[in-house]
DNA sequence: GTGGTCTAGACCACA
DNA sequence: GTGGTCTAGACCACG
């Protein structure tokens, strides 16, 4: 799997990792239980900080992404995160809200829109089929 | 205008506060034209420091959202920001992208996801029509 | 003659005033000797305020450009200004200086510069010539 | 690099240090990817608050003249700005039209304003090619 | 150690 | 009274 960060971007190294490794389960780069570089082996692969590293891995854990073995290493968790709840699509609200907002104020239609959601829908499906 | 604020949040207080200033355009709770309460005004009635009400409206300022008259105050800009481009709009891809692919692995249909999506649109296009 | 002001801009009123009657006595349009409306005047005809006419006179009188009779009102100085010394060409290489360097770093030629200056410069003087 | 700031000019220190350091990359006193001073080493170097230099690094970065790494500083970026638009052409008249009729009314010829920007637009290379 | 954010208090130009 | 600028000092996330 390739990973593809931006060290200008102003989101943090960890956070474009762990969008990385999302995109890349949700697409089915990553297979259940297919096993990931170690720690050190990823930082060395791209490039940045063990701790980068292990915290982007450690959050996703948490999340329920992965699960880490002290002697197998890091695997994509077959049984997945935790299926959405009320509690985490108001949170999502909340963060498209104002995304929705500015894309309205700029002339976005709403069939624009959900056009648009669905092209990015498409794409990570799409991947998935390869 | 309502302004609420989270302290606890981890997004800054100047970006809450542009995102409630950004909604209340799109739902029409500020209208074209509109006045809003100077920069000392503002942050007294919320509570925050001045300084901080000044780098949401600079920053909303240079995106087109408002008009600062240098001593009349500040007004919600009748021509509003720029319509939307492609380069915003591949921006806002890479915010969405992953936001969808967790969604995805949460078991969010791509039927439910639209319909969360109008669900917002329609929220804030309700508001508009008080 | 026509004072064209932006309200919007960051640049004072009153710095507008005087630019719009420097250009105006630099392409012609005001003649040596002609007379100016009186402050009050101005001021009502372009909606500002007296003071900020006030101003733009009283310093474009410090400057040579303007003679204020108590009785006969403010009228172009048939003399002009003081020729352009080298301490004001010292001062106007200070604020050309970072002008030119931003235009170069945009990939401005010199010649593309000098053709554009002198547009300007035509333009003034075609308008001398009306 | 030298920083030379006129405390006692009416022009923001702000704008002045960014003057400045739009001057040093045009003249190549500055290359494309040096790394410029922290903010708080700029800060205490040049003796003004840390702050004031933020505000510098961040419109330059903004304009695209700098790019700033999270951690790792603040660095000539290597694309530069963009390159002059129309509007910006349009912007830059504005602010040049009364330069020049200032310089006309001080019976600057044509011939002598041209030969002064070339001496500004030299002085310019000059330093480059050291 | 780096930049980002927030607070606080002060002075100034403008109108 | 308005926004613009500058200073000062503090805390935090990031790597």
């Amino acid at each position: 799997m390739f990973i593809e960060l931006d060290f200008q971007s102003e989101t943090p190294i960890y956070e474009q990792l762990k969008t990385e490794i999302i995109v890349g389960i949700a697409s089915g780069q990553l297979t259940p239980g297919e096993r990931l570089p170690s720690v050190r082996q990823m930082a060395s692969d791209i490039g940045i900080n063990l701790h980068t590293v292990n915290k982007a891995y450690t959050q996703l854990k948490e999340e329920g992404y992965l699960l880490i073995h002290r002697q197998r290493g890091v695997v994509v968790n077959p049984e997945g995160p935790e299926a959405m709840t009320k509690e985490r699509q108001a949170q999502l609200r909340q963060i498209l809200r104002p995304l929705i907002a500015d894309s309205l104020c700029r002339q976005m239609t709403e069939k624009e829109l959900t056009t648009f959601i669905q092209s990015i829908y498409d794409e990570l499906k799409e991947d998935r089929s390869k």
